[in-house]
DNA sequence: AGGTATTCACATGAAACTATTCTCTGAGTTAGG
DNA sequence: TAACTCAGAGAATAGTTTCATGTGAATACCTGT
């Protein structure tokens, strides 16, 4: 056993494609980032102020996901913070996703994060929120000194809590008497400036910069340089960049997508023992990309769901697929399933978010319609491929104990 | 035929409730001086 | 008397229930021709 699993180290050790695999890997900040030349002036310009002392103005950066938003952002933090060092010149930035469950989606974690960032300390729970907001305002009130708050997401915030957070942000600078701070606010909802408080609007958008989406040929640019750090020579040739690049162009020009998708391609490639990465491999890892994440989705969320879903499972299988069917099916379904594995019945209203929830993961298509004197529902629809639906009925049978 | 009023079957919203986890506070207890 | 323990009050949070209100268009119901 244990020189069969030798070989197999040494072969994937011999085999690899890869010089440096990180490259393509979320979280790698290249050093060029092509085709963000002008926003990053763009950021650059209006941060600079800072390195003279002055508070900046609020920035607010829109941007669809993968174009570069974030990385953009950091890389300037970087080079003002390596600047501000030089010229010895108190400066913070602190970085915080407003997305991450557990660290960052509510108003009490975001300061807390924000302080634990800071050198404090704050217990995870148990504290009045304005307690919390006394302890940040006393930590950056200490001394003289320009304070950036990066908030990346920061619409997943605001729809968790409500914008009555980013009002006390901006209103923060009044209850400051020695330092100074700005915020730039970084979201892929476009229309998310809109829907807010007046007030909240034209404070945070002091300043607004646009991120298009990558076209193909961008993002074959963006591919390219990266390749050339992430693989050996004559790993991958333009055919294969070429095809990545447009996979993802189509979906509203997503680095992240492209670069997941050459990754994972390379890693079934090497799977299989290939020097070189074939284009049927970009295929494969779209498919895989696909593939766990409904996976990664159906194992991982509570029984509730599963129950739900498993329910519209079985009815897309009695219905042949064809029929739509209605939050009324579900529900009764639902029940009955309840019943047999003996778990607690929700209300109808708790099945409409859940329906709607599910919807939102992207494990099923609902849309509102009227059916007129039938009332008005959600017509609910599965979109798991037909290849994965046993497996998910086996993962939903095996989790549920049906 | 054309117009309008109803009505269904939920959607959608807001508030309130529950259980869990955690802090903080202060009363009561303990042990050492 | 200082240190320690421990129960109770108060918070945040996630998930849910309760109550309330909204809604789009097929159909029932008129109306006048």
């Amino acid at each position: 056993m244990g020189v069969e699993l030798g070989k197999i180290f040494d072969s994937v050790m011999k085999n690899s494609l890869f010089k440096n695999k990180s490259v393509l890997q979320t979280g790698y900040s290249p050093d060029s980032i092509p085709h963000r030349e002008k926003q990053i002036e763009l950021v650059a310009s209006i941060m600079a102020p800072v390195l003279r002392g002055e508070r900046v103005s609020n920035l607010f950066i829109y941007g669809k996901t993968g174009t570069g938003k974030t990385l953009s952002v950091q890389y300037v933090k970087d080079e003002i913070m390596k600047r501000s060092k030089e010229m010895g010149i108190e400066i913070r930035m602190e970085y915080i996703n407003c997305k991450l469950k557990k660290v960052a989606d509510t108003e009490y974690r975001i300061l807390a994060a924000l302080i634990t960032e800071l050198g404090g300390s704050v217990p995870a729970t148990g504290l009045p929120t304005d307690q919390v907001y006394s302890r940040f305002i006393q930590l950056i009130d200490n001394k003289k000194q320009l304070v950036i708050l990066i908030f990346d997401e920061i619409d997943q915030a605001v729809k968790k809590i409500s914008d009555d957070f980013l009002y006390s942000l901006t209103r923060l600078n009044s209850e400051l008497s020695k330092a100074q701070i700005s915020i730039i606010g970084i979201s892929n909802d476009v229309t998310f400036l809109e829907n807010i408080d007046p007030r909240v609007r034209s404070s945070l958008g002091e300043e607004e910069i646009v991120f298009p989406p990558y076209n193909a040929v961008q993002l074959k640019d963006i591919l390219n340089s990266r390749c050339k750090d992430a693989f050996k020579e004559n790993v991958v040739d333009e055919a294969v960049i070429s095809k990545c690049a447009a996979f993802a162009a189509r979906e509203h020009g997503d680095a992240r997508r492209a670069l997941d998708l050459l990754r994972i391609a390379a890693e079934l490639a090497e799977r299989d023992g290939k020097s070189v990465i074939d284009e049927v491999y970009i295929d494969q890892a779209n498919n895989k990309i696909e593939r766990d994440k409904i996976l990664a989705i159906v194992e991982t969320e509570p029984s509730q769901f599963q129950a739900v879903l498993y329910s519209i499972l079985q009815l897309t299988k009695q219905r042949k697929g064809n029929e739509e069917f209605y939050t009324g099916d579900i529900f009764n379904h639902y029940q009955d399933l309840c019943g047999k594995i003996k778990i607690e019945i929700l209300t109808q209203r708790r099945i409409s978010d859940i329906i709607a929830e599910i919807d939102m993961l992207g494990l099923i298509n609902a849309n509102v319609i009227s059916k007129g004197r039938h009332g008005r529902t959600r017509e609910v629809k599965l979109s798991i491929p037909q290849n994965l639906m046993d497996k998910v009925e086996v993962i939903l049978t095996e989790s549920l104990g049906v």
